[in-house]
DNA sequence: TTTTATGTGATACGATCGTATCATAAAAGA
DNA sequence: TCTTTTATGATACGATCGTATCACATAAAA
């Protein structure tokens, strides 16, 4: 048969075009036509490789979660402490660089809308909400284990204020509101509060 | 002259409907058309109240502010302790109802596409930043002051990290990922981390 | 080499959008 | 009563949108 192309490169291009116009200026503005322009391939391209633009927000955003898996899983070093594995856990909810601003600008563009769209709802939710909970807190239980916590803490209430205290503040940052620094000194001043000391 | 028209009533039921798709439809299904439709008038009236779809965006989400400011300004009881002053505030950044639950759809709506719209960014930012960890931290102080706490806390890292928090649970209760309750039992965990006892 | 399935371009259709224009209804001041 | 200013309706224009259609190039299979 014919010229024989690598579709998933394809796609992840055009994928990758939309985020970028999501980030820079909205998903309001992700169009077929603009997401060819950025992208540098036809609208024809753009329909051909997902039929529709509603599929198009799906798959692109189905990439996207794959992509932020993969750059979160690739941040945890090997040997880490439990502390130090909760700490890079909350760090990488944060707009720190260009790309976790992009991913966070991303989820929450698609999250306002999700709101409303039940069918975005399930690719948006189903990804972020996995069992960050839980891990935290089996995290934290291993801790206490060890006798590395404070005593009388609840640590799924523990595990809750971390997380929720690292996306309220993803906002802030994005916003300029409150400046990466702040944000890290943030989450270590709680890190302090739940762990007994700071050495490993 | 004419017929006498109360404009800032007329502007107020606009800027209404607009709130109202905002917040069940999303922000990029705010037209001219649709806001007319939705608050019974014809196109033209939006035209000519609001000149401008630009306009409509920024001065409806004006109004909002003020109505939000007034609501949650009636909310705080008279004679409340310095610790229910700041349970009330923080109650009040949650979507625990269907009015707050509109303004925090409507406040991250907009939000996320101020991010790259700066002129949005001042209407966004301003009144939601207008010193609330201020606010928190200075009560915090008086409680302190007052032998309310428990020792060791750095009051403005607390206040910071019980507004996050809030803002951090917002997003999750809207999106269904935690239930109202369970948001409000981790602001009174987090209150008796930080308050001496339950009593006023 | 011929065929044929795959990949790509050009273009067209109907809908909706923001905005502008023109006309008119209504009521306060003369 | 007549004029004049305010408020509202009807409608039109150009742009962009999602999507569909038609044509054609290309390279593997025959």
């Amino acid at each position: 048969m014919p010229k024989r192309v690598d579709h998933n490169l394809r796609r992840l291009q055009i994928a990758e075009a939309l985020w970028r116009i999501a980030a820079s200026r909205g998903l309001e503005e992700v169009s077929m036509r603009q997401v060819a322009a950025e992208a540098g391939v036809s609208t024809r391209l753009v329909q051909y490789y997902f039929e529709t633009r509603e599929r198009l927000l799906v798959e692109a955003l189905a990439l996207r979660n794959e992509h932020d898996r993969k750059r979160i899983e690739g941040r945890l070093p090997e040997g880490a402490s439990l502390r130090d594995a909760i700490r890079v856990l909350l760090l990488g909810l944060l707009p720190l660089d260009e790309e976790s601003r992009q991913s966070t600008l991303i989820q929450l563009a698609y999250g306002v809308r999700a709101v409303n769209d039940p069918l975005l709802a399930e690719h948006v939710i189903r990804p972020s909400k996995p069992g960050l909970d839980e891990l935290v807190t089996e995290l934290l239980a291993g801790a206490q284990a060890a006798g590395q916590l404070h005593e009388g803490l609840e640590l799924m209430r523990e595990a809750g204020t971390l997380l929720a205290l690292s996306n309220g503040m993803s906002y802030d940052v994005l916003m300029g509101m409150r400046s990466a620094d702040d944000a890290i000194a943030l989450v270590d001043y709680n890190l302090r509060r739940v762990f007994l000391s700071e050495a490993t």
